[in-house]
DNA sequence: ATTAATTTTTAGGCTTATCTAAAATAATAT
DNA sequence: ATATTATTTTAGATAAGCCTAAAAATTAAT
């Protein structure tokens, strides 16, 4: 088994590497982590004699199918107890990302597969981010950016990009929340600002928000 | 906060201290903690010097009120979450231990309080142990070990003193469960079995088992 | 009341995960 | 193409938690 440590760093290159066919360098995972590149070699060097990832000096790391299966077992972990923590610990949004943090290292896969089982096989955390089956599989959504959608265009919301606390409070303050129908009104050149009308309001966006919210398209009618 | 490792030495100190107003060994703890005694010793000095405990040189230790409530509530953690697996997560009286040590450690109070009330406030954990409440208090059942009964007293099987798997999954299968009503038919002095009628089966249980079997005695009728 | 046995502590090492500072390599700019 | 800058690695320390072996203190036995 791994130790904490080991998975945290497993956990931030495996995010890191999701959208990107080249290895993972060494400051993005130091940058990360919140640690120091030395660190991270250290590590690295750990990851690799364990074939967790591939490392070649002053190359970065590759994730190796063994590692990309180990991680995506602990994201799977983190997002059922987040999810565990929302429906039924009456946490809100916002809370459930440092207790996660913490949960998802518990070992036992009876536990998590039984959890699975009460909160009925959920496919998406609180955040709208896909929870992977025992095998690591998930189902991306298809998504676009509130920014990237063009005046008239309609969608639902389905996720964020940024899951900060902030923000999370934030969108609730705007009572902004997953599930909502939207649709652009307007865009503002000016300031990249948007005009959306969501649940029957109208409400202006900043760029900022926009590029943080997760639109999934209405094709057809 | 208190790393993991303080934390497990101040939950074995606390148990260990229970029943007696003497202090706890050095050589105690190394035994309950499967560890070495020198290294029970680097740790009480930790211990101490964060006021959990009251360490005098080959004198032992004993835990202080900041101490004792600090392990109060690690073990309120263990025995609410004992109660989540059983109750929530059909996992057996016998497995819940070993998770049970791992969630423990989970820092977060309105996890642990939300939690208290999802499973309705429970007054024990599934071996019939109490649950401290936020301020680390309990009420001890009023109990008697089944080989201290005499011939004809009745009463309630309530806990059990060991909780090995092996001794759990041995009264599954005689069908022994805390709730079942008990009554000593007899006592063999041969070899100080006991004969019982629970659940209106009659059985006889060895000395080993009746020492470890806690029942509520009915008094009056 | 000494001696013997046991318990506890100290001293010194090891591993993991971190750090700083310096050296090595790679990338960039002129 | 070479010099400068940025990145990465190595070397050497530190702290936590553990170990073994030896020393010190306590307890038990004669």
């Amino acid at each position: 088994m791994f130790t904490l440590s080991e998975e945290n760093y497993l956990k931030a290159i495996y995010h890191l590497g999701l959208n990107s066919e080249i290895g993972v360098s060494t400051n993005e995972i130091a940058k990360k982590m919140q640690t120091k590149a030395s660190s991270v070699t250290d590590m690295i060097k750990k990851l690799s004699d364990k074939d967790l990832v591939v490392y070649e000096k002053y190359k970065g790391v590759k994730i190796t199918d063994f590692g990309r299966n180990t991680a995506a077992n602990i994201v799977r972990k983190h997002r059922l107890w987040e999810v565990f923590l929302v429906e039924k610990l009456n946490f809100s949004w916002d809370e459930v990302h440092e207790v996660a943090e913490q949960l998802e290292h518990i070992k036992s896969p009876k536990l998590i597969n039984e959890l699975d089982a009460l909160l009925g096989f959920p496919k998406q955390d609180p955040h709208g981010d896909p929870i992977p089956d025992k095998e690591g599989n998930y189902h991306p959504l298809e998504k676009k950016l509130l920014a990237t959608l063009s005046i008239g265009e309609k969608g639902i919301c389905i996720g964020v990009n940024d899951s900060s606390s902030e923000f999370l409070q934030f969108l609730d303050k705007q009572k902004i929340a997953l599930g909502n129908q939207i649709k652009v009104l307007g865009k503002e050149s000016f300031d990249d600002s948007i005009q959306i009308q969501i649940a029957n309001r109208e409400l202006s966006v900043s760029n900022k928000i926009a590029s943080n919210l997760y639109i999934k398209i209405h094709h057809g009618s």
